[in-house]
DNA sequence: CGAACCCTTGAATCCTTTCAAATGGTGTGG
DNA sequence: CCACACCATTTGAAAGGATTCAAGGGTTCG
């Protein structure tokens, strides 16, 4: 019933404001959720990795853009037939109500982010998020025993997104980079690439 | 099987972080779902109206405080009870799936406002936003036919909820809605009034 | 090798916050 | 019924943090 797709890094699967017209679920990669104003500023609203699920089922459109961040496998549906088999397969509904629950609370901790963080507290919230999301998907560099949060991983955003993400601009981004750098809280062997040397000293910073 | 409680304005439902015992309806009132850092800055992070479902089923701790902030009645539920009962009556979980999935649409949204609009911005669309969810609860002061958009409503929050809520200061809340009311945009009537004069111009802020 | 792109860095500006004080409305008690 | 105290809100001035605008590296890829 899915069909099986590839998006590359870039691409969109999905826009805002648009018929929903199909939902998927995350094969390999990541994609971001978008927001857009009319005069072009974004608000990333979530990302997506592997075993998520993306788009709205049951509603008329979707209230936010999906574009993959790497390159990405993802299986699609068509909405309609999505719906109607969801309907006819509780256990699919409970599945699927549990990680919108389980979304939702993500969501509303990354609104107490946008809402009342400074941006240094964003930047330390925003790496040992990623130090845990990134653990658990095999997108960690560092192949090790237990899966606890990750020392050293590869970001899969650019600059300009992690921007997006934490409602900041790129320079204020960098800046904060620069800095934590300097302080020696974390190391960027490579331009996406972070190496959390004072984890304590990053979490004092979360606020 | 559920329970009808009162809640007065000002006291608190559920506690962030805490086991989540209950859920509930909300029969009567408005409540602020909102999460807190240590040093005692707070975010509102969800507004429930009459009908709206508050609560964390399927999981073993709450991500938000609800407190009321009007006098309120709900109808509780313990999470166990209403978890088993749940999951035996597909056409519940269905609904719950629904208005979750909405709520997510809401929250996503805001999150946009959060992150990326000016506090004018910020305020206008919070008026444009009050002034629909109360226009559908029989909280507007002017008995109409249709239900568009109220003109004239009372918020059910202080200057510091609209803070929390928008993630502002209160006196920058304070200074924008003089400023509105200078410029002809709104009426304030009394400290919770609001009366929109000119809708167009609070769309055109709004960002 | 050059061009394009991304990222970093610098300086000035602006918006929001912070700190402080005044105002106003409310409720109580005399 | 009025005086007073209390609390929420408003207003002012100063400070600060993030943005804006601008330029300068550094990579990557054709």
């Amino acid at each position: 019933m899915g069909r099986r797709r590839t998006v590359s890094a870039g691409e969109p699967l999905i826009w805002e404001d648009d018929d929903s017209l199909l939902v998927a679920n995350v094969i390999e990669g990541v994609l971001k959720l978008t927001t857009s104003t009319a005069d072009g500023r974004e608000q990333i609203v979530g990302v997506a990795y592997p075993s998520d699920f993306i788009g709205r089922p049951f509603g008329q459109t979707s209230a936010a853009s999906v574009v993959a961040l790497t390159d990405a496998r993802v299986c699609v549906f068509a909405r309609n037939d999505f719906d109607r088999f969801a309907r006819e397969h509780p256990e699919l509904e409970h599945k699927l109500l549990e990680r919108t629950l389980a979304e939702l609370d993500r969501t509303r901790a990354w609104m107490m982010l946008l809402g009342r963080k400074s941006a240094p507290e964003k930047i330390a919230t925003f790496l040992l998020d990623m130090s845990e999301r990134l653990a658990d998907n095999g997108c960690v560099h560092q192949p090790g025993a237990q899966s606890g949060p990750a020392r050293q991983f590869t970001l899969p955003f650019s600059r300009q997104q992690v921007a997006d993400l934490l409602g900041l601009t790129i320079e204020t981004v960098s800046r904060q980079f620069t800095k934590l750098k300097a302080d020696g809280v974390v190391a960027l062997p490579g331009r996406r690439d972070v190496e959390i040397l004072n984890r304590g000293a990053l979490m004092a910073l979360a606020g």
